[in-house]
DNA sequence: GTGTTAGTTAGGCAAATGCCTAACCAACAG
DNA sequence: CTGTTGGTTAGGCATTTGCCTAACTAACAC
């Protein structure tokens, strides 16, 4: 049963660090190189990298190396496929708390029996 | 600059791992016995259980315990907590990118010149 | 009472994570 | 060519994570 879309947990776990998260939050803002990225970060550089890594690997970011300067962007992809993972989940939830009040205000009159699933 | 929600990496990590990725996919379709989470999954139920504290942890999930079963439940205020920290970080995104297009049909019959950020 | 079921606590362990420094390579500056 | 800057590679190390088993508690069943 540990399967849903695959790759997704990689992307929810590059967000799940307060440094991956920053980063992210600057980029979205535009693109940066690494060193730009690096600095507001309390951290060596070869550290900050690692980080890149990770949201790279998880599809959350893309980089391009110029001339010795390598300039790093959000890729949506990934950012969007987190998104509507999250909103379908929300939805079914939503819709069942729906059919459930419909339910309830069927028996309206009747019962007044407590159910739940 | 490792500061975005208090507490929104938490939510991530928790959803950063295929087990936990399952629980809430489960939990979506309704509540559920720590025990019926912990079925499909290929694990003792010590591991089962601490995957879904990680996840309370995290104001994913909420439980309330009857008589010796304890039931658990999706939180929808953290899922949609991050949704919405998505969707921002998306919309400055494509934002951005709307900004530029309209400079560059500014400058239409001028230069051709590529411009960034 | 005894037994069973649902959950919990305690303790241990291998692997992954997040950080570091030191050394290295490649581009540009003088 | 020499020095500096931006990035990368290598290796090490403490902490955290994810799993386990064993032992325990609490409710319900007989």
């Amino acid at each position: 049963m540990p399967n849903q879309q695959p790759g997704l947990d990689l992307v929810f776990r590059a967000l799940g660090d307060p440094t991956r998260l920053a980063i992210v939050g600057r980029l979205a803002r535009g693109p940066a190189p690494v060193s730009e990225l690096a600095a507001p970060l309390r951290m060596s550089l070869p550290s900050a990298m690692q980080h890149i890594a990770i949201l790279e690997q998880a599809g959350l970011v893309t980089s391009r190396k110029v001339g010795r300067v390598r300039t790093c962007s959000i890729d949506l992809a990934a950012m969007s496929e987190a998104e509507r993972w999250i909103g379908e989940r929300r939805r079914e939830w939503e819709g069942r708390l729906d059919r459930l009040g419909e339910y309830l205000k069927t028996i309206d009159g009747g019962e007044r029996d407590g159910a739940d699933d």
